[in-house]
DNA sequence: ACTAGATAGTTTAACATTTAACCATTTATA
DNA sequence: TATAAATGGTTAAATGTTAAACTATCTAGT
């Protein structure tokens, strides 16, 4: 971690690397949204399929922690998952938990949205060259941990890794 | 930028940076909340205000631009602003325009506000080293140029540099 | 001068999100 | 076993956000 001591000069690089780190985000996150904005979802909506997708059934509190979003903000998004017949909602043994599944209609959407979605992603990151999306990778990866370590949302929201 | 073939590998590389981004982003933010979140602002207010306290009075369609937000919810930000008595607008030459400008009260709150904002920022990004920084820095804005390129939004948002 | 188009801001409707209160259920404890 | 605390989910109220329609004003082209 070099020195310990920052001062305004540090400061300064510090409050850089954040308004770019913002400005990044936001603008990879519009230029991605397209792909799945077309398709009628939040990227909420596309979250909770994309994680069950790929990781199979779960509750809506585990997909609430991945997603990053409330738990009661969960029960709207699965909600409206359930309307459009992508997703159901199981009663678990545990009978206060629902297990969410993706329905073949929500399977069929996903293979067919999913590779569309990574793709439009790639493209974006292209920018980058195999050793600076991996250099990218490790420093934010490091800065999160730094950043969920002191951040610590008390209330309805990711309690969980 | 090195090869210009990307294949599944690179594709899972972007999608591991990119799942980083999304994460690092919304832990450092989160982290960040809290010092303007006491005092009852919410993100885009404290990027209304920062932007007035530091490039000095400017029009809405502006302040929109600078922090990303559509212009149809800059008169919703700056309204509340006003009702706060932290900034006013002022009727410009050209009469479409309204000029927004810090009141001394916004002023001295951002006098207050803003070094405990910036050193919050300072301690989440103490994760990495200065040169670290700087490399994050940088690799962000070439992401961030190539998203925007693309992304290009349609509608009321960030027409503007 | 007139008219057409562009531009800044406001308004409205739709909607996502959060927080807090609440209910049902489960687990731990006395 | 009975009671208290914790847990998952739902509900309701408040708020921020966007897109689109609209108004007022300005600018260009005729």
């Amino acid at each position: 971690m070099g020195t310990h001591y920052s001062g305004p000069q540090g400061e300064r690089r510090a409050l850089d690397a954040f308004i770019k780190l913002a400005r990044a985000g936001d603008a990879v996150m519009a230029a991605t949204a397209s792909a799945f904005a077309d398709e009628g979802l939040t990227i909420s909506q596309f979250g909770a399929l994309e994680t069950l997708y790929h990781l199979g059934p779960m509750s809506q509190k585990l997909i609430a922690a991945k997603i990053l979003r409330s738990g009661g903000n969960l029960t709207l998004v699965v909600d409206n998952l359930e309307r459009r017949g992508l997703a159901v909602r199981r009663p678990g043994a545990d009978r206060r938990v629902n297990t969410v599944t993706l329905t073949p209609k929500g399977r069929r959407l996903m293979e067919r949205l999913f590779p569309r979605v990574a793709g439009r992603i790639a493209e974006v990151m292209e920018a980058l060259c195999a050793a600076e999306l991996e250099t990218l990778g490790a420093l934010l990866k490091k800065l999160g941990r730094s950043a969920a370590a002191r951040g610590a949302r008390s209330g309805g929201r990711h309690d969980v890794e």
